[in-house]
DNA sequence: TCTAATTTGTGCGTATGTATG
DNA sequence: GCATACATACGCACAAATTAG
């Protein structure tokens, strides 16, 4: 029998480890063949002086994982041709958005076409959250999650080995040092918009932001306090309302909105008062679709690039890169303020 | 901690299956829970007179399996609720529209709270869909799917046992007979919306109809026979078009247009025109969303119900009937036509 | 901040049972 | 019967992580 692995007591990886990525490595270069036998427990031990218990659990393990089979009494042979795991990617969003499309479809495009890519949703639902990261426990390579949960989301995430797991959207404080994180700098990015679009804004009365909090769990703080800054600094009079009451609509005042669901309901109020919205009425959405590049002839939103996200979290995935990423946003202005 | 297994020696059984057997009986019957910890090694092997590689044994090959959860110097915990997955579900969509949200959540509201729903899409890429298909093979209870492919797709979905198919949105003629079909009766819809919109469209001086060939392989005949019946019956002017040609474009004609991003440069072209929609020009969208309640005050749609084929689907599924529905539609009039 | 106790992670040596040739 | 090789199991030792004090 041809030596094919070297084991090295010094190295900081465990001996079984090192056992295992040797056969597959024989394995992947042909080296090893399929149906070919290995040398048995007592002899790679003996050669390589190791204990044979060691040897065992690692023969145990391929054997599982089902690249060996044992023949009792006669030894291990080799029963796969080929071990690379492709990438099978765990994906659980919240919900199912249109923009999450632009993300899904980035991420997807800049992944090699032989990654499988399951999608799952929570739907801001605490337990479905969690059943589903239980449940998945070590059936994927990667987990890519946005919770868009405030807190305790830690001792959920903590359950899926760092390495293999990617945040998205959310920023996480005190994520796993080996975990990734891509995330929208939420407080930056509406300070860069409000900014941008400051003279507008002095045009109205009062700006409110529109929070939405009966459909969500988790509005980004950041939201909030970029809000807070920006009309303290301008001195602009405002409200910061949970969600949208359409007899706390004013004329003459502008509204950050950020659910899609709560933008639906203002149009429709400001349709039924024959209010014209960008003259009567002040509106800023969150996050771009292509439908608000037409919708009242163009709805300013303040939008993170999902493209850019979907890429990078790819990229980090298919590179096996730790990242903690500030994702790029804009201020389009539009029509609406 | 509460003693939850009892090992044998006597039996023939290894010890070390009696445990893991034990721990999942345990899981199962609800006596462990999830996130609760398990005795430690030293514990377990000193309480039951083991040997403490013979529990470690056990502990790592269920910490495998994804059904343990190891942290390192503080104990094994329960990481899943249930061993079993009752419903497994493959759900396999064409893409991400808005309205699949809709879809999606009344079929996984119908759903027992323990089925298990993996989402896949093939965005019309042939390959991909073959593949996600082949490579989930055995993977699961059930396959959902909507194909939106126009022809082999049976050699494909023939591998999938047809008793757990279950063929979405698409009427397939030779289905297998103990595989379901929940379908849109696109030219019945078609008919019955043209029909109901007579009137209106006699307004204009032509109707046209958009399929959007260039983003999608599969355009439902249905649409075309309709429209065809259609404009026959009633001596209608018209034109079918593969492609939004915005040169194409004419004052005082109707368009019925299937995609929503040619419904988009249609909307943007009218406004760059200064052309009312409803008035100047016409326009009939399919599928209905909140959105397109509210742009340019409501747009007028031909759409099937999708909350009723989710919860009809998973019906299907719960019940393990075969069903070969008719999803209903409606025209909803509003103000584009 | 250091220490001690607990617990998992890794590894060694040995022993017994059982299937194969 | 006998040597070989896998299968299971015990006991011991030390490293690394965590927690309590």
């Amino acid at each position: 029998m041809k030596k094919f692995l070297k084991i090295q007591a010094a190295s900081s990886k465990p001996k079984y480890e090192q056992i295992i990525e040797g056969i597959l490595a024989a394995i992947e270069s042909g080296t090893l063949k399929r149906g070919q036998q290995l040398p048995s427990i007592a002899e790679l031990a003996d050669e390589q002086h190791l204990a044979k218990a060691t040897v065992a659990r690692s023969y145990d393990t391929l054997c599982e994982k089902g690249i060996l089979m044992a023949r009792h009494g006669k030894g291990f042979y080799v029963s796969k041709t080929s071990v690379k795991t492709p990438l099978n990617i765990f994906l659980l969003f919240d919900t199912f958005n249109q923009y999450k499309e632009i993300l899904y479809r980035s991420f997807r495009e800049a992944l090699p076409a032989a990654a499988q890519c399951s999608i799952f949703f929570h739907h801001y639902n605490r337990e479905v959250f969690d059943n589903l990261i239980s449940d998945s426990a070590g059936k994927y390579t990667h987990y890519v999650i946005v919770p868009h949960f405030e807190e305790g989301i830690s001792a959920t995430l903590g359950r899926i080995p760092p390495e293999k797991l990617l945040v998205l959207d959310q920023y996480v404080p005190r994520l796993h040092a080996r975990a990734s994180n891509i995330y929208q700098p939420f407080e930056k990015d509406v300070l860069t918009a409000l900014a941008a679009a400051k003279e507008d804004i002095r045009k109205y009365n009062r700006l409110h932001v529109i929070l939405g909090r009966s459909h969500f769990q988790y509005i980004p703080s950041g939201i909030l306090s970029g809000f807070r800054k920006f009309v303290k600094k301008e001195q602009i009079a405002h409200s910061i309302e949970s969600d949208l009451l359409e007899d706390r609509i004013t004329q003459g005042d502008a509204y950050l909105i950020f659910s899609d669901g709560d933008m639906i309901g203002f149009v429709k109020y400001a349709q039924a008062r024959k209010l014209k919205i960008g003259r009567d009425i002040g509106m800023i959405s969150y996050d771009d679709t292509p439908l608000k590049g037409v919708l009242l002839n163009g709805v300013s939103v303040i939008s993170t690039d999902f493209q850019h996200m979907g890429k990078a979290a790819a990229n980090a995935i298919v590179n096996r890169e730790i990242v903690r990423i500030e994702n790029p946003g804009s201020f389009i202005k539009r029509r609406t303020l």
